[in-house]
DNA sequence: TATGAATGAGTTTTCATTCAT
DNA sequence: TATGAATGAAAACTCATTCAT
């Protein structure tokens, strides 16, 4: 049990009220990504976190790294799921609990559908070190349905990135209700049971 | 009853060398949505055509317009696909000839994809004539598939927009080979069968 | 006497006002960055050119390539200078005058003076091809002041550019009257006699 | 008639770690300046003066100060040297003894070269005081020269600003050698002698 | 007092759209 | 009519200066 910050270790501890904006101008992105997607513009973002544009360059040296750290913080969210269904007995309950919380999230956080769409390569390059760590949260979950027989053995972990965005791309299209995109999702886990 | 030009009924008849002028901007368009998406531009396209900006302002309106003639192109293309997979016998064949022909489509071309995206409201509403005909024929399949109860009867037709548009992304985001994104394909294919 | 366009071959003719629009915003560069030296901006260019930024940007991509345009005339000039100093028939003469010539035109001019220091290294490079040039002429000029014997002889092309851009430099730190230049640059010159 | 502190006889005397840091700020100033000139910025010269912005703010009011502190330095450094030359025996020797010796300065220190650029009105305006003092001891040794008869009558201390800068100016042009630079400093004092 | 985070006016640059040729 | 030059509002980004800690 580390005292703190293992999140990103490489970083001075930053003053209090620094870290308190960096944290609102990384939820202000959130929310204007969510609504505008690509066209989301730093001035709307600071004006939202209630900080001058200068700020928001302080911290992220360029759109880019903001963009990087909301793709970053999306995989942070997602393999915080699969690790907490790493703790459901049932092995296909846990893997169809990470793809069933991962898409609740999606739809409850528009940020989390759109921003993949909006990051450019750089974005998600940004990302790629946390992006090893979902991967083998997945895996491991994958890993353990194959062995119960309840997941078919040709879907790989390395389907799985197409899998959520194919799913959070349907959720975005569908209209409400929610009822709807759920139906959709119990859709996708029965066509990844073996037959 | 006349016969010609009941998709865009209100205009007249181009001139030839008009009309080749229009499909080369549409043509043209196509290429770079597919390349850049929504940071498609305009310029590009007039260039890539091998036209002046002014001439695709003389087709289309503004950018709004061209991108809803490459939806409603999508739309019209996926409705073909549709009629023709009618023709074939078995309901559920010709359901999910559908979805796979669309599938190859989209994976062909990256426009086909990406449209959907870079379109806005104002580029969809450009499309919903065409989209009611594409409706009609996914729904006729979609009877059909229900009435030999090959089709879950719990997908409807409301859920065609979801399915194909999670199956773009999904395609979108799958690396290289082919062979994956058809995985996935016949995994949601799978997933809408009954049980 | 060939028809025109001689000074850049490449481009292709523009239109005749595209041409005139050009002129002004060069010439509107060269009135601001006398004025302003490195700190000239692209907005009052273009309002004292009475064009748009747009205008500004469409013929030169960024401001470094503007700034290398001027320097590339400068030197175009100085070049038209030390060619007319040619046909002087005493090469002390000829040589003194491209030198004389080139300060008058400094001296009436403070973008000749200023650009220098305003160009940064790629705005040099841009000027690049034309710095040959002027560099022939100019060693035309001195090697006939050696041979005559009325220059000394470890003064050399090369040295060229040192003596003018100090000589230019002296004359934009010298306060009125112009008399005061005028006697540096003799000065100057009677440095360049032998002994 | 107090001795000390004459330089700058409005301020109290300095903290010693008061003191060290603004040595330090000036010095790391003089470095930026040498190497971005006009592009300098005080972000810069705090880093690289191991402060933060602020106490370079307390040192001195705004940019501006600054540079001017930095001519200040400038005009100081070259009022030492001329008050040097003066105790060389032979009037011509002294005199050119300061330009050479200064011209070695500029040559060895790019802030010395640049910074005359780089200051604008006001930061020079800041430094008038220490000017007269140069401009003093110029005066004596130009006088001394002129009554040898070995330096023009015609050349004035008036015009010692604008050699100077034209030395400067030709030094920072010319490319390595060093040996090249010091040949155009004795092509000058050859110009100043009589005839 | 020293620090460096925050500010925001001011720049550069882009691009959909208009309009003279 | 087709062209592509011109437009300028809008966006990204900078940096001297202020101010909370």
């Amino acid at each position: 049990m580390s005292t703190a910050a293992s999140t990103t270790p490489t970083e001075r501890p930053l003053r209090a009220d620094a870290r308190r904006n960096r944290e609102k101008i990384v939820s202000a992105a959130r929310q204007i990504v969510g609504e505008h997607g690509e066209a989301a513009q730093i001035d709307d973002v600071a004006r939202l976190a209630g900080v001058g544009v200068g700020t928001v360059y302080r911290h992220f040296p360029n759109k880019e790294a903001l963009m990087g750290e909301l793709v970053r913080m999306c995989v942070v969210e997602c393999t915080a799921i699969a690790e907490q269904c790493a703790s459901i007995e049932d092995p296909w309950d846990a893997f169809a609990g990470m793809v069933r919380s991962s898409c609740e999230r999606m739809a409850a956080d528009a940020a989390m559908r759109r921003t993949w769409q909006a990051a450019d390569d750089a974005a998600v390059a940004y990302a790629a070190p946390v992006k090893a760590e979902l991967h083998d949260a997945a895996e491991l979950l994958i890993r353990r349905a194959h062995e119960s027989g309840e997941l078919r053995p040709d879907f790989t972990v390395d389907d799985m990135g197409g899998l959520m965005c194919g799913l959070g791309a349907a959720i975005d299209a569908m209209p409400e209700p929610d009822e709807r995109w759920r139906r959709l999702v119990e859709f996708a886990l029965d066509g990844l049971k073996p037959h």
